[in-house]
DNA sequence: ATTATCTTTTTGGTATGCCAAAAATAATAA
DNA sequence: TTATTATTTTTGGCATACCAAAAAGATAAT
């Protein structure tokens, strides 16, 4: 297999099993890497072969030791990347995921670790989420989804699951920024949306983009 | 043919037709690119196909407007990142080649035109090899190769066509960095090799050597 | 428990990029 | 010019990465 094929494997593995204890689903593989299920089946087969995931048939993957430590470089090298483009070189947040999809691959870790050290070896990247360091630790933080946040309560914007231009830009119009305080007005009965406070001006939030929004109780 | 490919031949027939007008043999694409033979005839029928070269068989290939474009845009992106390395991550001139044969192929106007600005436009990369503008405009110099130089003359080494490690760690070790003054102190009859005097130290340079090596008269 | 539905796997097949060996062609030396 | 050598091309094949459609297996609904 390609090292980029396995890169992206691994990756897309560890992002789906949140908690990393989690077996992944052949479809969510398949969607994330907009792939045929078929092709999930024949490269899941292969990483097992590899060592890099144990891989039960019809039933899920999760990663080894060896391919966990593989997927938090790769991790690494993106969030680095992200990190270093918006930072250093100027890119908005909503910007630098498509590039550092095509800069993670490139392994070479002086370069990387070069990069990390001008930026103070941070530990996270523009969408919150934590930076591995060299040997693969990573923070494990207990911050929750904004569609599971209670009426009343106030909470700090932490991070996104979703990269997506579209997404990010929204998000920017309603400066639903990492950081910003946030406090939860109503939960709509019949829809689940959210209609919040931020910056003294009233948002609704439908439960999709809710679910992709991370928060933290303040 | 996959972007990738494409790029690496045509930075290759760009690289070996020196004044861009020569035609170039397939035996040379394949030895700069550890090819089969085979593969390069094969390639270089769909890059004809593609109209970046117009290939004639049993004679040679060159770049079409379009091919030399992209071959120029590539070689951009390549000596922007080596010049990026060396000058703002600390690497050295015998490094950045490797690396920058990676990054090269990352395919973003917007972020390779944001380092040439950072390095405010650099018109020649840690080599000595000029870097073509936004628009594949390239500086084009009359140096010639130090095999071609005369004794007793004075020249100044401009630039490297080698980029291997230990080629430009050797040239370090004599101070035969860009920039330095040399006399061509005695041309050897039966190797051609030369004696010159560099920051007051007498080297010896093998034919081979300084094949590979640029120099300007002054 | 029996359908109906969704998910995974198998099967057969395509496209790309590569190579080894043989055949054809060109270049060089005798 | 003819032979020798070098280069290029053709042929047949291999590996990887993918997909569409059919078959098998697992889940959920009635
Ligand atoms: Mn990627
Ligand atoms: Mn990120
Ligand atoms: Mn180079
Ligand atoms: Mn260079």
């Amino acid at each position: 297999m390609r090292p980029e094929t396995i890169e992206n494997y691994l990756k897309t593995i560890y992002n789906l099993s949140s908690n990393n204890t989690a077996v992944v689903s052949n479809q969510k593989i398949a969607d994330r890497l907009s792939l045929n299920p078929a092709t999930v089946t024949e490269g899941l087969r292969k990483l097992h072969e590899l060592k890099y995931i144990v891989y039960e048939k019809s039933y899920g993957s999760r990663l080894t030791a060896a391919g966990s430590k593989l997927a938090l470089d790769i991790i690494r090298r993106h969030r680095i990347w992200e990190t270093y483009l918006a930072k250093e070189l100027g890119f908005g947040w909503d910007e630098v995921h498509a590039i550092a999809e095509e800069l993670e691959h490139v392994n070479n870790v002086k370069l990387i670790n070069k990069l990390a050290a001008i930026l103070g070896n941070p530990i996270y990247d523009p969408h919150g989420d934590p930076i591995p360091d060299e040997r693969g630790k990573i923070q494990k933080s207990n911050f929750i989804k904004l569609s599971e946040a209670k009426i009343k309560w106030n909470y700090k914007v932490m991070g996104v699951t979703d990269h997506s231009t579209t997404f990010l830009k929204y998000l920017e119009k309603h400066n639903l920024i990492i950081g910003a305080g946030i406090n939860i007005k109503t939960i709509e009965d019949f829809d689940n949306s959210i209609v919040l406070i931020c910056q003294k001006k009233e948002v609704n939030i439908s439960p999709k983009a809710a679910d992709c929004i991370i928060v933290q109780s303040i």
